[in-house]
DNA sequence: ATTACTAATTCACGAGTAA
DNA sequence: TTTACTCGTGAATTAGTAA
């Protein structure tokens, strides 16, 4: 478990180096005696969350992975994540229009995303490069409009995040089961975003999607 | 003090608005009792680290900001500090070469920049916009090069930070006794930058501050 | 100087439970 | 349901100290 004392490590910039830490130092920047710093350190190493060598300390990639995640998580929520893609319009197979315009999810975007968007989908391709960053996206934390059954049909539930494209505020959708790969990116406005941002194939977009922000 | 409830809060967003959240589900989250968790949130209560109303909580600005610095200390140091200046370059009085030929400083830029500069500075004056930025490194931990007497003289530290000029890789000096304002970033080199880079007074360069980041 | 053991102590914990 | 009280227990902490 990261405890306070892997972030003092942390500081000390003993991810990258040995450094030299005493107890003593340890207890006194964590508000413990120098025992039970010196107790603390011994768990630590015996849980493999550091090395100690010759009164030098190293974090181990154990530790420095665990830490990084727990912050990114929080320092993510606390400020906000936001990514950006340039891409191209692409046409769609009109499939995303009849998904948008579902009753239960419109329910569910005029809910979660405080919109009610514009019955149908806009497709932007991102560049080889924007394929990290969207794999980045998919680790964030989406707002997840719920799917439902529809007698026949099912309809999966989709993973969306805030965006603006070309500035204007939107919402990338991640459907379930999308005829999409990671190319393309799924935007809906509450507008008709062709012709609001008088789009044809082949235009260039920036969308900026901000995740753990609320409406 | 900041602990893994205040994280686990902030992760589910207590710090935009009252959340509905169960000492049973801290428990569950944090590896502790109901008891307990009911009693951590009770002293977090009393510390004013948060407010409750109605089952529900709300992380306070004083916690926000104390787990904003210790989250942002602990990973700057963990994944380094980038921030990207635009400039141009301005005539320097000549004093800087002046003071980085000083043997002492020297041996200091050796040792801890891991380079012989060039003996004279680059003077890069940054755009109004770019100010707040440089506050900002300010705050950033520094490679501090140790000041000298030199029989009448007194030769203060000087705060440095590694970049990239062009992608030139250089640093950035903050002498503690410097004639520049806000508005200018003075750069050392290992080498004479103006020819490298065919730079003359007006030329746009773009500076890259890394801090927290090994030579 | 620093580390870490043992012994004494405390105070944090979970169980049980009332509201 | 959930919260938070009391109480008994022991794990975690500090003090003292040896190495």
């Amino acid at each position: 478990m990261i405890s306070s004392v892997i972030f003092y490590l942390l500081k000390k910039g003993a991810h990258r180096e040995p450094v030299r830490i005493t107890t003593g130092e340890v207890a006194e920047q964590t508000g413990v005696s120098q025992q039970t710093a010196s107790r603390k350190l011994i768990s630590l190493e015996r849980d493999g969350l550091i090395t100690r060598v010759g009164g030098k300390v190293v974090v181990t990639e154990k530790a420095i992975g665990e830490a990084r995640k727990l912050l990114r998580e929080v320092l993510d929520s606390l400020e906000g994540t936001s990514l950006v893609f340039n891409g191209k319009i692409v046409a769609g197979i009109g499939e995303g229009a009849f998904f948008v315009k579902q009753k239960k999810y419109m329910q569910g975007f005029d809910k979660l995303l405080c919109f009610k968007p514009f019955p149908g989908t806009l497709n932007v391709s991102i560049g080889e490069n924007d394929i990290e960053k969207r794999l980045q996206l998919r680790e964030q934390k989406a707002i997840i409009i719920n799917g439902f059954k529809d007698g026949k049909r099912t309809f999966g539930k989709i993973a969306s995040y805030r965006c603006a494209i070309n500035g204007i505020p939107a919402a990338v959708i991640f459907p379930e089961m999308s005829v999409h790969g990671l190319q393309v990116l799924e935007i809906i406005a509450p507008y008709n975003l062709r012709k609001k941002l008088s789009l044809s194939d082949g235009s260039e977009v920036k969308v900026e999607v901000t995740a753990n922000i609320p409406c």
